[in-house]
DNA sequence: CTTGACAATGTTTACGTAAACATCCACTGG
DNA sequence: CCAGTGGATGTTTACGTAAACATTGTCAAG
């Protein structure tokens, strides 16, 4: 900085104002300082800036891997949505879902160069994180249900299998089988208690839950246990993964989708339009969840916020060819 | 850190030797500083460490937005690596892949609190590139091809095509079809050459050329084309989510995999072994490719290398049941 | 012609850390 | 008992920037 001032007659402030956008400089001076600036390469110190602001223009992003289409989804338009405030995004990953992982991720975050942080976390290990986070940085969670002690965005889950349960009743199938996400995942645990509500609300027979862990492959076991109930008439799949392997273990066993069973799943994915048949599906809108952790937590920053609360986003049923009427 | 250093009674430099576990410090000082930090809930500012040291232990990873799964394993592996490397990663999303996208992105990295910079980037965009890197920051490109300006790290994109074409031919396949990529993308440009030079090796007759968009959507489109071609008994197709596609467009031509078609697919992406059939493919090692990433960028790093080479991560055929014997 | 106001620019300083150098002290060997 | 040695700790300084304040020059109003 010293140098371009120096190259342009100048002094440092000058410059700083110049590449601080700032008013008060002439025409004059500002091309001669840009031109000086191009000279000789110069680019600004982030580190000094941030030192000299007393912030990093950075979001810290903890999420436990990207295994998930719909973590990957938030996190692109994350990003995305941060570099049109003029913010950079600091991956930090956790690699192993536990406990102690957290922990040290919220630690590590003390020392990062990050001024607020959106946690993408499916599992519960958010309740007892025994670290807590440095003061004044402030949080938003996506894909939890922590709203009492965080900030939460994210979608409606509830609302979304309720659509996909109701979808089936009114197709004419006297109950809907659920195959679940596996256990720790708040989602899974809501798109099933939306589930068991919609049908006790419906006065329909609560079949038993059926169990998976979003893979294709625990899709495919689940299926080949359903072919052989006879009653079954109608899934509703907590992802469309699960919902892949589902269509295969049925059309294995001979049992044809939809006119033998109507399978719904969720998420969208945009595979989910290609399977076999196209998969009846509810969409999220990941892009407005991760859109909305951004203005959240700039918001927040912004008015040294405390308070918490959830932001839902809708979802939206998407009709395809894997649900139909029921036949008798 | 002052504040520590005065209730600990001891030097901020003590302080800070603690901080970085430099040697020369008693084990009873080193004590009474940590728990002087942690009464006071000190973090070290990393700006003022970045500032003083000279660098900020931070990848910056261009990618042309999430949308590839290739891509996101890859970056998922770099994450990991780099933390254990004690490097963090900033994300530097280029939202549109257009030139000027791209030079935007290379030139707001000059800014950037980054030492080193990782390119994701499968499009033919790097080659026009205008903006130069600042200098002294290490680049390394996954996914490309550029070889002679950069250095790469790369998938064997050739030896796992022409693993796919083989195999088929050795299963008695007169020839094969190809399914590719995008024109813009390089490796699906690598794909189809080394599709063209096996059966050309093989003495076949080479197939025209039907070009996708990896999407799923565009397989299906495909797969309705070549289900009307009557020799058509093999497809080697570039990606697992065009092979998907494919596959529906088959069943619904009723044209039986592999009965009468085999069809192998590229990448295994999980959902893979649950297709209709499960599809044979070829195993990309995306962690491996990230974890070299980070490695060869870190060394250029203390070595300064200016040198550029490429660096191929093999591939690995996994036979499923989409393909099978010529029938005649 | 003087005063004041305001715009353009310059000077000083502090942000928090760690390298380089300086000091102190205990202990060893002669 | 003393010089010498090396480990533990303290002091000074610079990293590059931008806020706060200071200075200069210009122009309009009286």
């Amino acid at each position: 900085m010293a140098d371009v001032a120096q190259l342009a007659s100048v002094s440092s402030q000058t410059v700083s104002r110049v590449s601080n956008g700032f008013p008060g400089v002439t025409e004059d001076t500002r091309r001669q300082v840009l031109a000086a600036m191009r000279e000789l390469g110069y680019r600004p110190n982030s580190a000094a800036r941030a030192l000299r602001r007393g912030e990093f223009r950075t979001l810290g992003v903890i999420t436990f891997s990207l295994s998930t289409m719909g973590n990957i989804r938030t996190l692109e338009a994350i990003a995305t949505s941060a570099a049109q405030h003029g913010y950079a995004v600091t991956l930090l990953p956790v690699a192993v879902p536990t406990q102690d992982e957290v922990n040290g991720a919220f630690s590590r975050l003390g020392e990062l160069a990050v001024d607020a942080v959106i946690v993408i976390m499916e599992i519960h290990l958010l309740d007892a994180a025994t670290v807590s986070l440095p003061p004044g940085v402030q949080v938003v969670v996506a894909d939890s249900d922590a709203g009492d002690r965080y900030t939460v965005v994210d979608t409606d889950q509830a609302g979304g299998a309720r659509d996909a349960v109701r979808h089936l009743l009114d197709l004419g199938h006297d109950t809907v089988w659920h195959l679940a996400g596996p256990e720790g995942s708040f989602a899974a645990q809501r798109r099933a208690n939306a589930w068991r509500d919609t049908l006790r609300a419906a006065g329909r027979v609560t079949p038993p839950l059926v169990r998976g862990d979003w893979s294709a492959e625990s899709g495919y076991r689940a299926g080949l246990r359903l072919a052989d109930e006879p009653d079954c008439t109608a899934v509703f799949t907590a992802n469309d993964q699960m919902a892949l392997g589902l269509l295969r273990a049925l059309h294995e066993r001979g049992r044809r989708v939809p006119d033998d069973i109507s399978v719904i799943g969720f998420d969208d994915i945009p595979e989910s339009a290609s399977f076999l048949p196209p998969l009846t599906t509810i969409h999220q809108d990941f892009a407005q969840v991760g859109r909305l952790c951004v203005e959240g937590v700039l918001d927040k920053m912004r008015r040294d916020g405390a308070e918490h609360g959830t932001t839902l986003v809708p979802t939206r049923l998407v009709r395809r060819e894997s649900t139909g009427v029921r036949r008798r």
